[in-house]
DNA sequence: CAAGATTGAATGTTCAATCTTG
DNA sequence: CAAGATTGAACATTCAATCTTG
């Protein structure tokens, strides 16, 4: 039955996703952080100075999911926002002195839990889930763009 | 390398999950519904009578989650709370005839968003891919565990 | 007008606390 | 006290609108 593994897939998706953030929150939560907040942080570590719109770009938010993300380590004193000299719309985020000392911390606490949770998988499983993902993103992806489509078309 | 198979897969979890309720969301908002709201008319139309206590269970969901979802699928005239009258403590949620009857027009809604989505799978990638996400869930299951013991030894 | 960033209103989620009943 | 349900405060997220600058 195809149904079965429809729900089946769902419902597991759903519960990986959830617990596993909610998982990682806890384990971050002591340290002032979050699973979303060290994700953000490591796209900037990674990167270096970085545009909101970069990071929209990147994680495929809402533009005010990112602002109220940098508003949030802003305040921590974590990362800062510097005007652009060359375009003047644009900020220039990057991590703080402090912001980068926490991001050495947090990095291995995050790493430590995914090899804990991905150890349930051989090294062949791992390469097939991954795999499997980049083709179910591939496929969602087109999915949305007809949405889109039908969208631009009824409210022309 | 390990490390890009974590961040391969974290990413595409994360990116999968987040992107298809948003597009679930869009294609049921028209309806005055949502990914959320579904699924909880899915295990109620079920299950028949259920109590807020097994959807938390089932989901395993925060009460807030439960309270707060109930609330506005009742609002909205699609679920009904009648007080157990076997257990004072207790409510029993089911749906009301217009709730069944919107849950008739949009189940095949979801379902053909997810045929679509998982044309993308052969049967047996489908397989692999239940089978994966079971592994991780139990994992993830044994990791929780752990916290929750580590969190009790450390408040008695 | 288009692009970058922000803000307002709403939903879904967590944790922690509270109130009622067994 | 334990179990069922609710509520308060906070965070992450979406859509839609707005303000500033190119």
């Amino acid at each position: 039955m195809a149904e079965r593994n429809h729900i089946e897939i769902r419902d597991g998706l759903r519960s990986l996703y959830v617990r596993s953030r909610r998982t990682l929150d806890r384990i971050l939560a002591p340290y002032g952080s979050s699973a979303a907040r060290l994700s953000l942080m490591t796209y900037i570590a990674k990167n270096g100075g970085v545009r909101s719109a970069e990071i929209i770009k990147a994680f495929t938010l809402a533009p005010r999911t990112v602002t109220e993300a940098i508003d949030a380590l802003e305040t921590a004193g974590h990362v800062q926002r510097r005007s652009d000299p060359v375009d003047g719309r644009a900020k220039v985020i990057s991590l703080t002195p402090a912001g980068a000392k926490l991001f050495r911390k947090l990095e291995p606490l995050w790493e430590r839990f995914a090899e804990e949770l991905l150890d349930a998988l051989s090294g062949e499983e791992r390469r097939q889930f991954a795999t499997l993902l980049g083709k179910l993103n591939g496929r969602l992806e087109e999915i949305y763009a007809e949405l889109e489509e039908a969208a631009a078309l009824e409210a022309p």
